[in-house]
DNA sequence: TAAAAACATGACCGCGCGGTCAGTGACCGC
DNA sequence: GCGGTCACTGACCGCGCGGTCATGTTTTTA
């Protein structure tokens, strides 16, 4: 059983002062082995650490902030929802954060509205950190906030305009473009797409990806569905499109969105994938386990989330030397059950049993 | 699109004493206005932040704890995974503490083994948390850490041994309860569980609730079956009860366990419902558009959540009055598609036709 | 009309660190 | 023996705020 000791009510938590008398060296000599500066005997080195964990000290970082305009902490703002996606990224982010040495703050926002970031991060200056992170689901408009720090845009366009701000991608445009070609390669007339809300960067892509594969082949590009990453406004649209006989393949931009749709198609009396196929967007792990397994394609959390902080640290600690490029991450289709050639093309393989 | 506005770099941040010059007050005349003190007139309040955010005036965090040894931030030790379980609880607590005027500051452990939640706590510490949230799923074994703070476990039976611990139900065992009987109202002759692994306070309410519900109807128990939590443990404790005929009803410990469980069932050509019944855990709203729709029971995330920052705040700002008694949350059956009467009652049903 | 409250000032301390500066040995190579 | 690097010491400042104290100046109340 986790038990919590504590320290008892009158002993006040030792200094760094406290550290240097037992060590029996100076407090500027504990500062210099705390912040692996150079110039200290591996001897003192020691003797310190020792000292150190024998009174149970802990560095006071608000102190130490005060006196060094440094925090060695980030912010993130993030979308306040218990996605698959945004709580993937969070996790990575933070993993990321704390092998760089630095805390981690987190605001959430209710939705991608602009107001609502600009709080947060004006919020998180007042804490008082190195560098934001503005994860990647964000909304058009103008938001205007004085930022003293470098910003990590997850997600973005590169397009802004003023201050020390980085974007990094998730492959968005080319994930989408995969996940639309591998169903053209079945042999699909085309593919509708059931896209984000309007505004949401992380929407755009997606459909730009999309439409640059149905453009590549020449293919006629079908009105795009919006719905609100929801499942419920995947079965919404699900139900609209499942009138139409013509509709044979589609991408949509998340995988609950994509639950959402097969579940309507499957209400309608459409089989998928033999009627229809559906590709979602994510690779969460549980919707190989749903009836059809889910075709997806993965975004590389993780790797993003790494190399977004990796470049947000560059930029805190040496602002003046160039930023090393980021490579795109790669893509990876994740071919389960749910997609399959059209209807006609399906002749020889004897699937209309039922 | 956004934009970030940097301040240009010769400008140094404004302090309370710029403000205080602006307003024509004196520098402690803002903070009495900054930390709603009594005794300023209306008038020099208006003022006061009228200067501030003509100087874009932001208190400085690092400075107030370090003269104050309050931080207003709390630190939560959260389960470094995407499951909507602990991302749920996460938003939930960040709302909270948002809304109780905290900052909040968040480590993850890989997963819930002892030491690394000690070393998570210790590192809140040195941040400087006013309290600490230990999220759910921790794991049994000895962690003794130095706090001084209050700690709020949320989810774990309430016996810990010293300093200013607090805990929260997420009401697991009524909740275990309830879908367990839901099940034998049907007509199971009894219910199988799919727990959570060994040791986590989460699987062992939820085992304790199945039992009593059993025990309370006098069926026999049969053997426990442990996964951990993750679809793909459920899929291999689906294999395993599938063989076996008596099996007609499962209760597991987790929605995407559940969801694992009955994609083995189906596999093994056992039909959910008419065969056997699954009922989850969490009430995550995707499951309700795969099919079948699972039925679950739903945690109170929220409402725990702000539960125990109540607590959490309470302690912390007035550590002497006892603290208000904290309600068990209601609990919510969510019947949707994965369950029916065992095989035995369904003569009349007609849905042997396959 | 006097006393008491409310409203405000200004000066100073200190929170626990990082940073700077001047200075001291001890060891090094030349 | 000389300068030079390394390994420290000790003293002091200041980061930006909250808190305390002594000292008013107005408004309200008895």
């Amino acid at each position: 059983m986790p038990r919590v000791v504590g320290r008892g009510p009158g002993a006040p938590a030792p200094r760094s002062a406290d550290v240097a008398r037992v060590a029996g060296v100076s407090r500027k000599t504990v500062s210099r082995v705390l912040n692996n500066e150079p110039y200290v005997s591996d001897d003192v080195r020691r003797r310190v650490l020792e000292a150190a964990g024998e009174l149970g000290y802990r560095l006071n970082h608000a102190a130490r902030a005060l006196a060094s305009g440094r925090n060695r902490s980030i912010g993130v703002v993030a979308l306040g929802t218990a996605g698959y996606g945004t709580a993937s990224l969070l996790v990575g982010v933070e993993r990321a954060v704390r092998d760089a040495g630095y805390a981690l703050r987190v605001v959430n926002t209710v939705d991608g509205d602009p107001k609502g970031i600009a709080g947060a991060v004006t919020s998180l200056m007042e804490q008082g950190v190195d560098g934001v992170v503005v994860s990647e689901p964000i909304v058009e408009g103008e938001v205007s906030v004085r930022v003293d720090v470098p910003v990590l845009f997850v997600g973005a366009p590169p397009a802004f305009t003023a201050g020390q701000t980085l974007t990094v991608s998730v492959g968005a445009y080319a994930l989408a473009r995969a996940a639309t070609e591998h169903l053209l390669e079945l042999g699909h007339a085309t593919v509708h797409h059931l896209a984000g809300p309007q505004g949401w960067y992380a929407s755009k892509d997606r459909v730009e990806g999309w439409r640059a594969a149905l453009a590549a082949r020449g293919v006629h590009e079908p009105p795009v569905v919006e719905g609100d990453w929801s499942p419920a406004s995947g079965y919404a649209a699900g139900r609209e499109l499942a009138s139409d006989p013509s509709v044979t393949a589609v991408f949509a931009a998340g995988d609950e969105m994509a639950i959402g749709l097969i579940h309507a198609f499957r209400e309608a009396g459409r089989r998928v994938p033999e009627d229809i196929s559906v590709v979602g967007f994510d690779g969460s792990p549980v919707f190989a386990y749903v009836s059809p397994p889910l075709t997806t394609v993965r975004q590389p959390f993780d790797a993003a989330a790494r190399e977004g902080i990796r470049l947000l640290v560059h930029a805190i600690e040496e602002p003046e030397t160039e930023l090393p490029a980021a490579g795109e991450p790669p893509v990876e289709l994740v071919v389960r059950g749910s997609t399959a050639p059209p209807p006609s093309h399906q002749g020889q393989t004897a699937l209309r049993t039922t």
